[in-house]
DNA sequence: GTCTATAACGAGATAGAC
DNA sequence: GTCTATCTCGTTATAGAC
């Protein structure tokens, strides 16, 4: 008996539409309506794939994470120096912007104290894995001369994610497609490649 | 007839108690029910006040901006070198932090795609005030040599807000008090004072 | 697995007395 | 200017037929 993992099964579609309408108007911003309404079908036949708006969110945080922590041993796999990871690592959340959506976890960040206690931890180790991830990268770039430090890895990984996430909201605010990328790659060229090579 | 300034008349404490909700929960996670509660009133006492929630909050972001704009000026009447001026924005911000609220613009800028036209362009409005605000302060400081400019100043300011707005959300979220500061001043000493001094 | 129907509650808002 | 009372609607969630 295999498991449908191509996506087309009603729970994964439910979990796209909702993802799409979290990233884009915030947890409490969205009903089982709204994705009823996307969907086609009934709000009774969602609460049947997830219990409560509580477990659906849970959820859509595990795959989320899930996905970008793949997403990041992919990158990790496709390139080698830690100044060229470092500039997929911006590019991967300047594609989730391009199509007009936050972060989610940077969105659910905003809610944080909205959230049921599961969604809230989620959120937070998102965040604490993207965080030793980037620190690992940086430290693993310093140590074979890829590049500078500025600070210590652990804090300019904060520092990085930190102007990410505010750059995604406020570019996406602005409606200016450019302006995320121009804070992405001043964010990186000041933090860690810095005057070796400028 | 002198109308009274001092912050009791119902009208500013209803705006005061529905501040800092926003600040904390987001203008989708609060209603007239929470604020009347805090302040022992009805709702309909509210509605007196403010006709619908969209005529408040369209009031609490007006209020803000004149605010913060009043705080910038006494800021630069305070401090003539740049850099303690950047200084002093950047505790502008953690002293908001400090009191567990995000930057309430910040909060709404979240939500954006979910406000009432007229809020939606007064938090535009306050974004596009400080990016203007802090571009000239780092043009008039790089041009009495107070400090360097790595970019353009208009794409510094950009950066440098996108950093302090991400960074109230991830140091609000990790309950880490002293992190926000740590990433401040990361982010004010690599995008413009630079290695000239450091 | 999806439907209809409905319960139970909270939200934004209004009418009209005091 | 604040109250009680009420309205209407949207939201989360459940029961039970198909």
């Amino acid at each position: 008996m295999v498991k449908p993992r191509d996506g087309s099964n009603t729970a994964e579609r439910i979990l796209d539409v909702a993802e799409e309408l979290v990233q884009t108007r915030g947890f409490n911003a969205f009903s089982y309506a709204d994705v009823a309404e996307v969907m086609n079908v009934t709000k009774a036949s969602l609460h049947y794939h997830f219990s409560t708006k509580a477990v659906l969110g849970a959820e859509l945080i595990s795959r989320y994470s899930t996905r970008f922590m793949a997403a990041l041993a992919l990158l990790e796999s496709r390139h080698t120096s830690a100044l060229t990871r470092l500039e997929a690592y911006t590019e991967l959340y300047a594609t989730v912007l391009d199509t007009g959506r936050m972060c989610m976890c940077g969105m659910l960040a905003a809610d944080i104290l909205t959230l049921p206690g599961p969604m809230a931890a989620g959120v937070r180790a998102f965040f604490a894995a993207n965080e030793a991830w980037l620190a690992h990268q940086l430290e693993a770039g310093a140590a074979q001369n890829d590049l500078r430090l500025t600070a210590p890895a652990r804090e300019l990984a904060q520092a990085l994610i930190a102007g990410l996430e505010g750059a995604m909201l406020l570019s996406r605010m602005s409606q200016d497609a450019a302006q995320f990328r121009r804070i992405a790659r001043q964010l990186v060229t000041r933090f860690v490649v810095d005057p070796i090579d400028a």
